[in-house]
DNA sequence: TTTTGATAATTTTGTTTAAATAGTCAGTTT
DNA sequence: AAACTGACTATTTAAACAAAATTATCAAAA
């Protein structure tokens, strides 16, 4: 893919890492490119070099962020037990995944209303993989017989994810104690095995 | 409840009419005290005799927003077919609440973080109607036999309310179009009618 | 080919001033 | 006395502009 030597893609490699643990901490908009050079103690026209602008290095972390979440997904729905332990991975997944990177996606949040078309690109393809993953499972589950045949997998995996997304504390709870504390998340938690299961139920004969 | 006099009465219902024209066509932060004093030809002075400041009188307008919005609630769940009918009744109510005073509710989302308790409060007192509602359908229908009993039905209405809201359009389409057509509200009423079909399936015995 | 210091171009931030708006009150009308 | 107003003050928002910070470029060096 990436055509340069060894040695520019281990600095390329080395500018991805600088700026992300800038983006982390500071969010997108309160990291400057002369801290990221900073970090390397390169110049920064030597960034210039290796991406075109800052928007386009955010952009490239955000790719290799994406790789690595779908390269873990992968892994964690190779094999599974039963489709709500395939659910929940999924699920716990993307919220560790949003949670842990939380400043880093300040840029979505600024940008709220047009974003990039390569950063919705990798969206599409992440989620695409999930649904590839997750309707492979209720497939499984189908011949397995423990569901009815479904006829259209991809449908029921997007209406259930969000769905189970959409679980929130109730309302009585995040009133006044904003952030989702841990006892939160239990909550949330044991809210989504019930919805899987009446869900799951459902699919059966 | 009132203690004035109906004279007094009359006019508060005037100057909370004029108030919700404003804000509803021009948001919270973009009508003027005397915009709607002059609407109504009176004084400016007036609505600080009857409202203590800006934000009570658009609390109070919220409240009679809301009172209507239960009443009518009432109205269409007093009698229903099943449950099916009565959760879509109640998701596109609420949809149609929201839509139809979309550019009201820009308060909210200005004072995003730190609303008022009394907004809380009414919030809180639209959604517990809701749960009274809906948990009572879903008793009946336990008790004609439809369902399995229940033990938590306010449980089970919070978390199916969640999910029914959660259902979005796919990635795909509003990817790009931005702002919600006929299409896809179809697409979504569609998406929730399956969820709400198999949720109520995952209740049977 | 890779790297940099110096510099240009652009964006953000701070500051001042003017204008708009919220809110008050003494006094008038009913 | 209760309902109401015009004229006033206090705050908030907007505009204009300068200063500072930051992105981005480029000719020249390694």
């Amino acid at each position: 893919m990436s055509s340069g030597s060894d040695q520019q893609d281990i600095k390329r490699e080395k500018i991805l890492d600088a700026a992300y643990n800038r983006f982390l901490h500071y969010g997108y908009s309160k990291t400057t490119m002369n801290e990221i050079a900073g970090d390397l103690s390169f110049s920064k026209a030597l960034l210039y070099y290796y991406f075109p602008d800052k928007s386009q290095l955010y952009i490239a972390v955000m790719r290799k962020l994406a790789a690595e979440y779908i390269l873990l997904l992968d892994q964690k729905l190779e094999k599974f037990d039963n489709l709500k332990e395939a659910f929940i991975v999924q699920i716990e997944m993307k919220h560790n995944f949003i949670f842990k990177n939380y400043n880093f996606f300040d840029f979505f949040r600024v940008n709220e209303q047009n974003l990039p078309d390569t950063i919705w690109e990798i969206i599409t393809e992440i989620h695409e993989r999930e649904l590839v993953l997750l309707s492979a499972a209720i497939k499984l589950e189908a011949e397995k017989g423990n569901i009815k045949p479904v006829s259209n997998p991809e449908e029921l995996v997007d209406i259930l994810l969000d769905a189970l997304h959409g679980v929130k504390v109730s309302a009585q709870l995040h009133k006044k104690l904003m952030f989702p504390q841990k006892e939160h998340l239990d909550e949330i938690h044991a809210k989504r095995l019930l919805l899987l299961d009446i869900f799951i139920k459902g699919l059966m004969y």
